[in-house]
DNA sequence: ATAGGGTTAG
């Protein structure tokens, strides 16, 4: 910045808080406030908020509370304060690392290091940025001045509670907030929307309502947010009908209107008691009031009608959406439409599908790949199984630079466990072992451990007598070599008796 | 495009 005649400013550093968190680089945080002290750049409130909000980020609610109570004790040391956080950091670190070393398995597993993956040249970056992260100063540099807390700060570190499931912790917070001197510190609407959510999340709804009635006795009102939160708790209870009376009562009682959020949240909570028919009815009330649906309402009616085995309609409402100038189709909405199908096994239209998409420019994913398989599990149609790995074995390939440099336009895909455990159980159910090993090989790059027990367990049921025959002609047999060499690999696998250890292996009667 | 609270996919 320097080249260009410009100096960076604090606001340049509270986004490099910012950016250090979403990489991951907890310990460079320190780095950063140093930096601005160092150089002069006035630290702002801002600057705080931005701190708190990285480490509640990182889930170091322990490091959060400590900068908030350093704020509160006036404290000006706030980067010797971080530092000793780092240092406990590291120590913990390798406390674990050592255990983790007297537990080596005798298989000689290695483990894949859990350390963020640092881009290339990423580095240098913060080097450049950061030289004081090279050579820190022996004394942390002291803020100018204090900064107390304030209802924004608090409510930061409370939303840590709140997604770490801490509902005593969040109910503490307000309650100690509520008791503040200062007036900058009493909760707001924000605050309580919190302590909402945190109630919601447990299934706590009672408590959440007491909440929603405190804010008005308190003089601060409900906005549509904590009004939303609530609906979506009702409909994770399945109460649906409560969710349908509060929509109701914010608008008459309240005066705010439900928005476009409040309806998908309503809509989503009748496909969790299998209304389709009421969540279409909320579509369109939404409509009928002049709510314009967003592509997450499209979506999530299409949803219902997948749902619910009706493939036709959900295609009707994709239509709709591809007419609607205001909404995009994305792959989210393909992926449901493909998964319409899917679940009623119904391949060929989930196919037709799946071709328009490519032809729309969108690249089927994990989720695409899984309704497939899904679809060709309840088709019965193992063929299809081997189509779909040979398309997605092809994707899994790192490829080199020289050979990606045509097609740079396919991304590389990384399946997860329940596609490569759906394909693997349908070509061990169909007998496809040499296919079912290359997909259990899959996984194993993939650092999923495939369900042994399982495999086992369908082989024995399915095929222990396979190639046993005593009519089956020569020329059978002989066609069957390649198969057969197939299922010897893949008892080895199992850890069954195979041929390679010359023993018969013969099925007794099953004790379960 | 700086910092607190809400909604979509197998």
């Amino acid at each position: 910045m320097s080249e260009w005649d410009c100096e960076p400013d604090v606001l340049t550093y509270n986004v490099m808080i910012k950016l250090c968190a979403r990489v991951g680089r907890k310990e460079l945080i320190v780095f950063v406030v140093e930096r601005i002290i160092e150089k002069g750049v006035k630290v702002c409130m801002t600057t705080m908020h931005s701190l708190v909000a990285a480490y509640v980020g990182f889930g170091d609610l322990r490091t959060a509370e400590r900068i908030v109570q350093a704020m509160r004790e006036k404290r000006r040391d706030l980067c010797k304060v971080l530092r000793e956080c780092n240092g406990q950091d590291l120590k913990e670190k390798e406390e674990v690392e050592e255990e983790e070393d007297a537990f080596e398995d005798d298989e000689g597993l290695v483990y894949t290091p859990r350390d963020e993956v640092i881009e290339e040249g990423s580095e240098d970056v913060f080097k450049k940025l950061l030289p004081n992260s090279v050579n820190p100063s022996d004394e942390p540099p002291l803020l100018p001045k204090a900064f107390a807390p304030d209802s924004r700060i608090y409510t930061t570190l409370m939303k840590g509670y709140m997604k770490n499931g801490r509902v005593a912790d969040t109910a503490r917070m307000l309650e100690a907030m509520r008791r503040q001197d200062d007036k900058n510190s009493h909760p707001d609407e924000v605050t309580y929307t919190t302590v909402v959510s945190a109630f919601v999340k447990a299934g706590l709804m009672d408590r959440a309502r007491q909440v929603l009635a405190e804010m008005a006795r308190m003089g601060v009102p409900a906005n549509r947010i904590t009004y939303n939160v609530l609906l979506k708790g009702y409909c994770k209870q399945l109460q649906i009908d409560k969710a349908e009376d509060l929509l109701r009562e914010m608008a008459e009682d309240a005066g705010i209107e439900p928005d476009v959020v409040s309806y998908n949240i309503i809509i989503d909570g009748c496909i969790l008691i299998d209304d389709s028919a009421g969540a279409l009815s909320f579509f369109n009330e939404m409509r009928t009031r002049g709510i314009a649906p967003t592509k997450i309402s499209y979506t999530t009616l299409m949803k219902a009608f997948a749902m619910s085995g009706q493939p036709k309609l959900a295609n009707r409402v994709f239509d709709e959406m591809m007419r609607d100038p205001r909404v995009k189709v994305d792959l989210i909405a393909w992926n449901m439409l493909v998964e319409g199908y899917c679940r009623l096994g119904l391949i060929e239209d989930a196919k037709r599908v799946v071709s328009r998409m490519k032809e729309n420019g969108f690249h089927p994913n994990v989720a695409t790949y899984g309704s497939l398989a899904n679809g060709v599990s309840l088709a019965r149609k193992p063929g299809e199984a081997l189509l779909l790995w040979k398309e997605i074995k092809e994707r899994c390939v790192v490829k080199k630079r020289e050979e990606s440099e045509g097609d740079s336009s396919t991304p590389m895909l990384k399946p997860d466990e329940g596609l490569l455990d759906m394909l693997a159980d349908i070509c061990v159910r169909a007998a496809f072992f040499k296919k079912a090993l290359e997909i259990i090989a899959c996984m194993e790059e993939n650092g999923i451990p495939p369900n042994k027990t399982k495999f086992k367990k369908i082989y024995v049921e399915m095929h222990s007598r396979m190639f046993t025959s005593k009519h089956a002609s020569q020329a059978r047999v002989e066609r069957r070599m390649e198969r057969k060499r197939a299922a010897e690999a893949f008892k080895f696998w199992l850890g069954l008796p195979n041929s390679y250890y010359g023993s018969e292996w013969k099925l007794g009667p099953r004790e379960d």
